[in-house]
DNA sequence: CTGAAAGCGCTTACAG
DNA sequence: CTGAAAGCGCTTACAG
C-alpha cells in the first residue's frame, strides 16, 4: 500500500503538505493541492488508520457491547444494533462489535487498548458489572437501558414506568376490571433487568388506584415454554379480560395460543404489548403495542456519545438520563371487555 | 494511560525487555520478568492497539460485512453474525461490524485503511459487487454464500442443490405427487441470490425425474404480504399435498395461514422448510426443516480466514469452496398425503 | 540475557 | 504558503 511518503514523493511536496492538503487544516496553494490530489488518485492512497490513531489519539471507532444471553430473545436485540451501527456510520465512525458472554472483559480489553473512542452498552442491568469498568475508562460511554447508578454515563431508555401506567390505564378506560401482566422470566429480573419491575410496579400502582385486579406473572423467553406459560396464566385467571405483555417472546407466541383456545382479540381478550413496529411487522403481530423505539434509542445514544467524544460536551457537562415516552400504536386489539 | 515506557521505568529495565517479557519472544531472567509483571500490574498496563498494529501490521480485527437489506428477513441474519463473532473472539480477534447499505464502500474503507486483517462477507450474491474490491485488497476474505466467481476467496455455503433434491425426494418417498415450492421474493433472486434458483432447479429436476408436479412460486419476505402469498399459492394449487419452504418469512407466517385455513400438518399438508434449529425455536415453528447451519458456516468461514491471516495457509494454497450437506431435522410435519 | 536504536505511518507544532 | 523534525507507543533486528 502507498504511504503518505509515496504520495509526497510523487507530488513533489513534503509529507506535511500532503497531510494538510488532505485534512484542510492549513492553507495550501492551488498548485500543490492539485499535485497532491493527482498523486493520491494515481496511487489509490488511503491513510493508515492505525498510524493516524497513534498520532491523533482518535480511532474513529465506537465499541458496541451486545451480549446475546442464552435466555433472551435475540431478534429483539438486532434492532438496537442496527440503530447504533447506522447512526455511527452516518457520523463517520465504525463499530467494534463485542458479543462475548463476559462483557466486562471485552469492555476492559477494547478500552484499555484504546481500540475505541467511546462505548455503547446495550441491555444494561440494574447493577451492571460493566459500569465500574466503563467509569474507570478514559473513553465516554452511553447506555441503552437504565442502571441503578447513572453517574458518569449518558443513559437512554424507554420510560417503563410511564409505559406500565399507560398500558393499564388504556385498558381501564375501556372498562376492564381484571388483567394479566406477563413479564420477562424471573432470572432476567434477578440478573438486573430493572425494566421488568419498573413497568410492573407502575402498572400495579395504577391498578390499585383504580380498583383493578392485576395478576402479574412471569413468562419464559423461549418457545415452547412461553406458550405453556401463557396457557397457564389464562387458565389460572379465567376472569381476566385483558392481557399486558412486557415480553417479546410472549407476544410472538400469543397468536398460536389464542388460536388454540379459540380466542380472538379484542372480542374475547384485549391485548397490548411492548415492542417495536419493526418487530410487529417481522412477527406479524396483530396487537396494539407501546413502541419500544430501539432504533431511536440507539440513535440517541450514539449522537450523545459522539458529542462527548468530539469534545462538544465535556465531563463537566451534566450527564443525561433521557426517557423516551411510550407511544401506543393502535392495531385494534383492545376494546371493551366481553359482556357478562 | 501507562505506556511501555512507564512500565520499563518502574521495573528498572529497558522497553524492549518489557516487550519481550510480555510476548515471550525471547528469554528473560526470572528477576526481570518478576519486576516487569509487578510493574504491569501496578500500572494496569495494556499495550496500545494502534501502536502495536503500526509496528506489527496486524490489527487482530476481522471485518464483518452484513448488509441489512430492506427486503430481507433480518432475524435470519443474526445467527450468522453470532457465529462469526463468537468464533473470532475465541481465536483472539475482534469484530469490526459494517452494516452500511453500500457494502462496497465500507469494505474499501476498512481494507484500504488497514483497519482489519481479513474480512468475512455475509449474504453474498451471484455477482457480488464487493468481490472485486475484496480481491484487490491485501487482506484475505471468506464468504458465507456462493458467488458466481470464487477465485481468490474461501467460500462456505449450504449445499442448496442437494437441499432442493433432498426436500423433494423426502416428500416423494412419502407418496406426494403434487408439491408447492415457496421461494424468496423475485427481487432477492434478481439481486443475485443464487441459492434461490439453485435450490429450485435442483428440486425441479428431481421432480421431473420422478414424474412429480412442482409448482414453484415466490413469496414476499415480510408480513403481511407473505401471508397473502401463501394463501394465494394454496388457492391456486388445491391438489398440492406438500409444501417446500425456502423462505424464512414464509415459515414464520405459515402457522397462522394454516390455522386460518383449518389445515394441520401433516394431516392435510406435509411441510418442510429450510432454516436453523435456533430459528425454529425462536419462532416456535413445528415444521421439519433442513438445517441451514448459520453458526457452523460462520465458524468455518472465520476459522479458514484466520488460517490465511496467520500465514498457516498462503495465497498459493488453493482456495476452498466448502458446502455443508443438508440435514433434515424431523419435527413430524411430513407424512403420507391425505387419502383421496 | 539485555539495551539502544530504528522503524511502522501518520499529525502537528515550529521555523521560515 | 511550505518543509524539516518531533512524537504518538509499540516491535524487533542489531550489537553486546
Amino acid at each position: 500500500m502507498a504511504t503518505i511518503g509515496d504520495v509526497a514523493r510523487l507530488a513533489g511536496v513534503s509529507r506535511s503538505t500532503v497531510s494538510y492538503a488532505l485534512s484542510g487544516k492549513r492553507a495550501i496553494s492551488d498548485q500543490a493541492r492539485a499535485r497532491v490530489e493527482a498523486a493520491v488518485a494515481e496511487l489509490g492512497y488511503t491513510p493508515n488508520a492505525g498510524a493516524r490513531a497513534l498520532a491523533t489519539s482518535q480511532t474513529m471507532v465506537i465499541g458496541l457491547l451486545a451480549e446475546f444471553l442464552e435466555d433472551e430473545f435475540a431478534p429483539a436485540m438486532l434492532q438496537y444494533i442496527q440503530g447504533v451501527s447506522n447512526t455511527a456510520h452516518e457520523l463517520g465512525y465504525d463499530i467494534l462489535l463485542v458479543t462475548e458472554a463476559e462483557g466486562t472483559r471485552g469492555l476492559k480489553r477494547i478500552t484499555d487498548s484504546r481500540m475505541v473512542d467511546g462505548v455503547v452498552l446495550l441491555n444494561v442491568a440494574e447493577d451492571d458489572g460493566r459500569l465500574p469498568v466503563l467509569r474507570a475508562a478514559p473513553q465516554p460511554g452511553a447506555l441503552v437501558g437504565l442502571p441503578g447508578d447513572c453517574t458518569g454515563v449518558d443513559v437512554f431508555d424507554l420510560d417503563f414506568e410511564e409505559t406500565g401506567r399507560h398500558m393499564l390505564e388504556h385498558l381501564a378506560r375501556l372498562g376492564h376490571r381484571e388483567l394479566i401482566l406477563v413479564s420477562q422470566p424471573e432470572h432476567v429480573e434477578l440478573r438486573g433487568g430493572a425494566y421488568v419491575w419498573r413497568l410492573r410496579n407502575a402498572a400495579a400502582r395504577a391498578a390499585q388506584a383504580r380498583g383493578i385486579t392485576l395478576h402479574a406473572v412471569s413468562g419464559a423467553s423461549r418457545q415452547p415454554d412461553i406458550g405453556r406459560d401463557l396457557h397457564a396464566a389464562l387458565d389460572a385467571h379465567p376472569g381476566a379480560t385483558g392481557l399486558i405483555l412486557n415480553n417479546e417472546a410472549a407476544a410472538a407466541a400469543l397468536p398460536s395460543v389464542m388460536h388454540e383456545r379459540g380466542l380472538a382479540a379484542p372480542r374475547d381478550l384485549s391485548v397490548v404489548g411492548r415492542y417495536s413496529a419493526e418487530f410487529a411487522s417481522t412477527f406479524s403481530l396483530p396487537y396494539s403495542s407501546v413502541e419500544s423505539a430501539p432504533d431511536r434509542l440507539g440513535r440517541m445514544a450514539v449522537r450523545q456519545l459522539v458529542r462527548r467524544i468530539e469534545g462538544e460536551i465535556t465531563p463537566d457537562d451534566p450527564y443525561v438520563v433521557r426517557f423516551v415516552s411510550p407511544e401506543l400504536v393502535d392495531r385494534g386489539s383492545t376494546g371493551a371487555p366481553p359482556a357478562g
